[in-house]
DNA sequence: AAAACCATACTACCATACCAGTTATCGGGC
DNA sequence: GCCCGATAACTGGTATGGTAGTATGGTTTT
């Protein structure tokens, strides 16, 4: 690994972003071990700031950190990622909401805009240009009902739930549905719908669903099968 | 100052806790310069667990750090406030209308005894025991829908709502109202009623709205008056 | 041969040292 | 007296060293 940071920022958010990026799409696989002298090296860095990076990916419960043991990649959480998609619901479900009263149309264009950019990455058959677009409509959204905290929680959960989905980006991923629901949340909004909008958003982030049973037994060793499915009542959680 | 850390655990996270509940009771005021070094001198520790500390303070926006400078409570923002409020009201009435669903007998009882102890702690005067208490019963409702990982990010942002309960304690604090308000949270789920239990959580966190704007204007050297109040949709954007 | 033990090589954590950038102070010139 | 510049005293950020604890593998003992 040679990978590079930008001395005349701060260090330890550069690696904390390569790392995750990498968890998240299993660049770097459960149970690897990550060693901060080795990391370190890699980006021509000290330990401290990597160490720094460790414990925050250790808050996103991306790592464990055993402590004069190591610190490990792990393996993908159901139940993890059945809190992540709860907490994640119930804020952009609120997002959505909030959105139908206060949303202006300039922001309403901008996000349309990015619909249509997601549109353009799907046919060309650009799996990561699409995921990045899909991540910046929901952070845009955050920013139209003038929630800016909101997002960086948002992001932090949604680690759990984008390994997911990168782990099923080989197979076809239906962009176009996601797509024609970004288009649905949209049209709620500016019809001024909030449950509309509330339930377009909740279909979306529950489309990880349909396909997490199968990849959990497609890809055993990627899942801790210590965990039961999280109480069905948390990924169907109705408000 | 001369605070004490047991070196027996992982020294960051205590700074962070005793600085965080220093802050959040006022006791270090807003403009408060936070230097490392003294920190450190005073807790008999070296600067790095502290400096870890700093970070996480950071992220709660609870202080801003200088590179360079120095690291400073900030002010209490209404906008952050509003922001953390949406969040919390967010995931705490999804975790309300959860719990309709899956909250066992046993979780109930836990609650319901809690609220006696409030409601003990009251007629006591013990306004730090009843906020303690209060804190206990959201954490409580958290995990009996399983879904532990709710509470620490509804911690994280009940920090900003906090230092203004404490800003409000030394005038008559309605606990008798905040109880009743757990009591209808805690009725409303015995009876298995969603959208009552929704609404009761809605109202016991929307408590804060009431007395935020007479407390700014009496207190303007705490607040950030740069800010201008968030829209009032967020305060109170109904689902 | 199997089991217990110990040396070794890791780990994360904390402490310390060094660095770069900011601020405040103080002295000198106008 | 006022302004401006050099300098000293901070700050947080990074690098490095030291310590205690944990796996591991080879050696010794039973």
């Amino acid at each position: 690994m040679k990978e590079t940071v930008d001395p005349r920022y701060a260090i330890a958010p550069q690696i904390f972003r390569a790392l995750r990026q990498a968890i998240v799409t299993m660049e770097l696989l459960p149970g690897q071990a990550l060693s901060e002298k080795e990391i370190a090296a890699a980006f021509g860095v000290s330990r401290q700031p990597v160490r720094e990076a460790f414990i925050k990916l250790g808050e996103a419960r991306l790592v464990r950190i055993l402590p004069q043991r190591g610190t490990f990649v792990v393996r993908i959480s159901l139940s993890d990622v059945a809190n992540a998609r709860f907490v994640r619901e119930a804020v952009e479900v609120a997002v959505a909401r909030a959105a139908c009263s206060i949303a202006s149309n300039d922001a309403q264009a901008r996000l349309a805009d990015l619909v249509t950019a997601q549109a353009a990455a799907a046919s060309a058959g650009d799996h990561r240009g699409f995921l990045a677009l899909d991540e910046e409509f929901h952070r845009t959204l955050a920013e139209a009902v003038d929630c800016p905290t909101a997002w960086p929680i948002v992001e932090d959960v949604k680690a759990q739930m984008d390994r997911v989905r990168y782990l099923s980006l080989p197979e076809a991923s239906p962009m176009s549905r996601l797509i024609e629901q970004h288009g649905a949340i949209l049209a709620a909004i500016a019809r001024r719908d909030p449950d509309a909008a509330a339930a377009a958003m909740r279909t979306h982030l529950s489309e990880i669903l349909i396909a997490l049973p199968r990849l959990a037994r497609a890809n055993p060793d990627l899942f801790d099968d210590s965990d039961l499915p999280a109480h069905a009542t948390l990924g169907m959680a109705r408000q």
